[in-house]
DNA sequence: CCTGTTCTGAAAAAAACTTTCCACATGGCA
DNA sequence: TGCCATGTGGAAAGTTTTTTTCAGAACAGG
């Protein structure tokens, strides 16, 4: 209210470390179905929250409402001058900022990769690799490159939490023929590989085949030459605007994987955070907020 | 009613003969300006369009409906189903699969967070935070947690190719005093805190704070308590149908603030990656793309 | 100019909504 | 462990909205 161009949207964020628990299931509820979820009854609102009307009422009150109707009318307010602006472009994203601002520019890019990456994903291939990252009985080695090291050590974390036996080969390559020993037949190594492709990487897959390991491969559209030799290969779209490629999809896809994987061995997979639960409790790696 | 599917606006169509003079006025009112123009109390409605309550209520049972309660819903559903739609559209994304595969499943899950993610950016914030991230006279410190790190890695790795002075905190928290010591005011802390919160990193976001740096917060949408003490802080969606988070949404953001760091200095950019490159070809670490 | 029909809105009654108050639950802290 | 501060929802009180009723206005046709 004292600011009178504000909208409810930055109300909320301006005012999002006030709220309490509930009041921000209430506050993500909005946001994610803007304003809709937010121009019914006080009552249904809360209903389809799951929190009680005060809790509603109090959180408007935060925001700078003197009750819940005034709230009402201001997304109603807002609903209006957005429909009679120029033909609704739903094209945008970042709501508030012009069509040509980097973020509406790149998020188009990002959305297109995605979905042609998702459309070309072949589900068999998807499910075989999936079930030989969940596959306990063997080793799981997990490689990256230059930039994709970084997605490797977000897989690892992510699967040593799902199974054991995983490990991660570091980035320098001068230590994987240390590693090249132990590998057996069954085994498998789940390798990124985008352009620009290593020579390095290419020849680590090709020594760990020849020792009867399946490679799963993620690579960018133009596909490492490693995909010749990989059990499977998935392919991302990467391309943005940029001097350098994207790898949201390629995040994607992994987990996809990661998901899949746990999927297959859930009960196992259960047991296992369940005690990684209770070993970060005992370390107290993370203690509530507030606390020193 | 009759039709259950049809649209409050093929309603009126359908029966805008049947309606009276003063029923038009408000039918035509509503059309303008659709939906809001139907959203609020009917005493308000009735008061805006210049005609009286019965004659909204009237009306709209005309049109099929119980009440005015119920109208009021069936248009509340029409905006809810609108804003999602694109989402829905594209319902398959992996074609071959069927929808109840994980690959869909997952698809449409981190679809919406990116969506969301993305409404929720404030434009303004985020033009700021390139900007400290792009300013070289000063130095750019960057830290993740358990999860994280590996994004923390893949900022550093790209953010240290646009520019120098970036200074990658290692995951152990053990050291953070070292790199304390020498954070001078006017430095940034780009910091990565996702559930569950890691009570280190809020502390040495406020010892870093104390020392006059400005923290760049990403969280989640349960926003870290860091929030409270940051610059700027960004929310992303990180929820999945699975144990652990997904952090899509959150490398998008990254790789846009990167993005936007990058065009900020772009001349300066562009000689350091010329250089870069220049070195690579010197080490031989790459080949080209379809070489041997 | 009259008459019957249709339309309209004021006002009251009924229903629903919003707010306030209070007790209970929860979690941090000594 | 017990205390305190804080958060939460049930239920009643207060308010608004919605519906119904009904009387007057407008209008067409004789």
């Amino acid at each position: 209210m004292s600011q009178p161009t504000a909208t409810v949207r930055e109300l909320i964020r301006e005012h999002y470390t006030d709220l309490t628990q509930s009041e921000r299931k209430f506050a993500n509820a909005l946001l994610e179905n803007y304003p809709a979820a937010g121009l019914a009854s006080i009552t249904i609102v809360a209903a389809q929250t799951g929190v009680s009307t005060p809790t509603i009422a109090r959180m408007v009150q935060k925001l700078g409402f003197k009750g819940f109707p005034q709230f009402h009318q201001a997304l109603l307010k807002e609903l209006q001058a957005k429909v009679s602006g120029p033909t609704e472009r739903r094209a945008n994203w970042a709501t508030e900022a012009p069509e040509s601002h980097l973020l509406n520019r790149f998020a188009k890019a990002v959305t297109q990769n995605i979905q042609t990456t998702f459309n070309n994903v072949p589900s068999e291939a998807f499910d075989a690799a999936a079930q030989l990252l969940a596959n306990t009985d063997q080793t799981l080695f997990i490689v990256g490159g230059r930039i994709t090291h970084a997605l490797a050590d977000y897989a690892f974390t992510h699967l040593q939490a799902v199974r054991p036996r995983v490990i991660h080969l570091t980035s320098s390559s001068a230590t994987w023929p240390h590693y090249l020993l132990d590998m057996a037949r069954g085994d498998t190594l789940l390798m990124f590989d985008i352009r620009r492709y290593e020579s390095n990487l290419l020849r680590l897959a090709e020594l760990a085949r020849e020792r009867g390991v399946d490679v799963v491969l993620i690579t960018d559209q133009w596909a490492s030459p490693v995909a010749e030799i990989a059990s499977h290969s998935f392919t991302c779209w990467v391309e943005i605007p940029s001097a350098w490629d994207s790898n949201v999809s390629t995040l994607m896809l992994l987990e996809a994987l990661i998901a899949a994987a746990q999927e297959e061995a859930w009960p196992q997979t259960k047991a296992r955070y369940e005690r990684l639960d209770g070993l970060f409790e005992q370390t107290r790696l993370f203690r509530k907020p507030g606390s020193q």
